[in-house]
DNA sequence: TTCGGCAACGGAAACGCTTCCGAATGAGTC
DNA sequence: GACTCATTCGGAAGCGTTTCCGTTGCCGAA
């Protein structure tokens, strides 16, 4: 595989095509200052001999790195993996590449802000889907780069995410609807993060929608538990050994949902007739088991992150906070209570 | 910010430390040759500097980049998600920065290997989980990098997967010993791979235990759909629909498998009475819908992916060719045939 | 015919590091 | 005490671009 010939540079292509290596630069770049003629014949030669420009050597002497990182918890969960698959296409497509920074768990993400392994490498940072502490921001912002976040409101940077308490509502009315009065709620925290908080937004949303609709809320119907589908099973035995368990749960997410489901059908109940079960993401497997809940255009949210950034990075105007729609997707997990 | 002070480089470090850049650099990167009281010193200074080395002038000095390529298809699919989240926690623990490549559809795929985005841009691309056709193998040698593969066992590449043959007759010979004799198969194919086919391993795997356990195939009871959990519904529909329907569901994946599931449940037919499902992956949800399934180390391969690499990069000895082992995994979705 | 002005291009200085090679220093040996 | 040898260190030449200036050549206007 060519180890014959050396590996060629700027320089062979200047001198083969009969310029200088000034201009070779120009019209690699597509910089005006050049003829027409020259330009096609610079690289009419830099395809001939398969020539790319060093990205390092190109930084060095200035110019941005063309690359930007991409901070994620949980690649792994499908909420996570599709906002990136989002970000990842619109960067991509603008000849951005993507560094991707997993931090999982509370030691690595320290670890991350501490060391800033990013630092110097790229032109800005994506941060997808947690909040970033006040002390996180400091040390990020030593990085002297572009930041923006997306899938989660907790940030001071420009930002698209779902309105939490709205989404939260759509399931909540709809049970409220139905005429469920004993409900149940799932709040999901993220054990990696800081205060240990489940989202505000869709906490807020259960106890304004009680208030609204004149149910007073129960402490004892409220079980809050690290985000997952075995946790949220957990959460569900819970529930129903109280002495007067609930008609209907609203699940922060539907991987607890689903695991909410388990623990019901194991318990010989029936979903929606004895019990309903909202969710909230629209999980590809909410379709297949027939779940009701309210769907977040994920990967939209992260095609939207990524063009806000390309607007920033290039000094365009563009909206800073982007909140997107959510929807309430009925299907079978939700009837009425059994009078 | 800082926008008073300019960015300082290794030179002010040397200075300050009281040595030359020679010996800084020796230092910083931890090179013999350097007295240890020397070495601290510099090392205090680029502490004290927050100093860290420019990626770009370095790799253009020599050395490597410091980085790998990644490329992924279908990163919202927990699969690939996991494998990436394994290979990233070893590169990125050896300090290598992870280049995200996802190709999805044959379109930018196409793309990618053509244009080769990544070249000059990284020490070795990993390959995950798809085959590579030879055009595409001889495309990517041009980089001149390490190649490897991990999760898939179709490139001529070092590599660490799973025996599909082995794990599909775990599943298979499952299913005959519970009794079953009229066994349906639903075979997986990625809509973006070239030839369309569905992991040989999985299917000869079917084939291979009817036929040791004396027991005729049957055509009509194969559905070959594309991966997905509503594509495996439809062909659950299918195989249903037959005069004399099967007592027992091999599906090439879990997904797939939950899609048949559905349909079973829609069509009320019971799990595991009526009708018994296996599919393989142990995918986090096959737990929580009590599907009897094929677990494989996921994060695993991935991770011993990423160690082979440094082994590779490293020059050192290492395995080329690491298959892991899968488990049979019994949960509530099979049971013996009624009789 | 001369000259101002403009477009196209070239020379060469950065950019920030690694590494080769040689110099200096100090310890160990006879 | 002279000499060898290992260890530590410094000078300086690249690495492959971009970009600042300056030069050249040409056209139209005076």
């Amino acid at each position: 595989m060519a180890q014959n010939s050396r590996k060629i540079n700027m320089a062979d292509v200047a001198r083969r095509a009969g310029v200088s290596m000034a201009t070779a630069s120009r019209a690699l770049n597509n910089e005006n200052g050049v003829a027409e003629s020259t330009r096609r014949r610079v690289l009419a030669v830099a395809e001939e001999l398969s020539y790319v420009v060093s990205p390092e050597a190109s930084r060095l002497a200035g110019g941005a790195t063309g690359r930007v990182a991409v901070v994620v918890p949980h690649i792994s969960r499908w909420f996570f993996a599709t906002l990136l698959e989002g970000l990842e296409a619109v960067l991509r497509a603008a000849d951005l590449d993507v560094l991707l920074y997993h931090v999982d768990g509370i030691e690595d993400r320290h670890d991350f802000f501490h060391r800033l392994p990013a630092r110097r490498k790229v032109d800005a940072v994506v941060v997808l889907a947690f909040p970033v502490a006040e002390e996180e921001q400091r040390r990020l912002e030593l990085m002297g780069v572009t930041i923006i976040a997306a899938g989660g409101q907790h940030a001071p940077y420009p930002n698209v995410c779902i309105d939490d308490e709205t989404a939260g509502r759509q399931a909540m009315d709809h049970l409220i609807f139905l005429g469920h009065r004993r409900i149940a709620m799932i709040a999901a925290v993220d054990p990696d993060q800081p205060g240990e908080l489940a989202p505000p937004g869709r906490s807020n949303a259960y106890y304004a929608a009680l208030r609204d609709a004149g149910i007073p809320s129960d402490e004892q119907l409220v079980a809050t538990v690290n985000w997952g589908g075995a946790e949220g099973a957990d959460a569900m035995a819970r529930l129903l050994s109280q002495r007067e368990p609930p008609t209907a749960v609203y699940a922060h997410s539907d991987e607890v949902a689903l695991g909410a489901v388990r623990t019901l059908r194991r318990a010989g109940l029936r979903i929606p007739e004895d019990m309903s079960v909202t969710g909230i993401d629209d999980h590809p497997l909410a379709e297949l088991t027939d779940l009701t809940t309210v769907r977040q255009p994920v990967r939209q949210q992260g095609e939207l992150a990524g063009r806000m950034l390309l607007n920033i990075l290039r000094g365009e105007e563009t909206d800073h906070d982007v909140v997107v729609p959510t929807q309430l997707v009925i299907r079978g997990s939700t009837a009425p209570p059994r009078s």
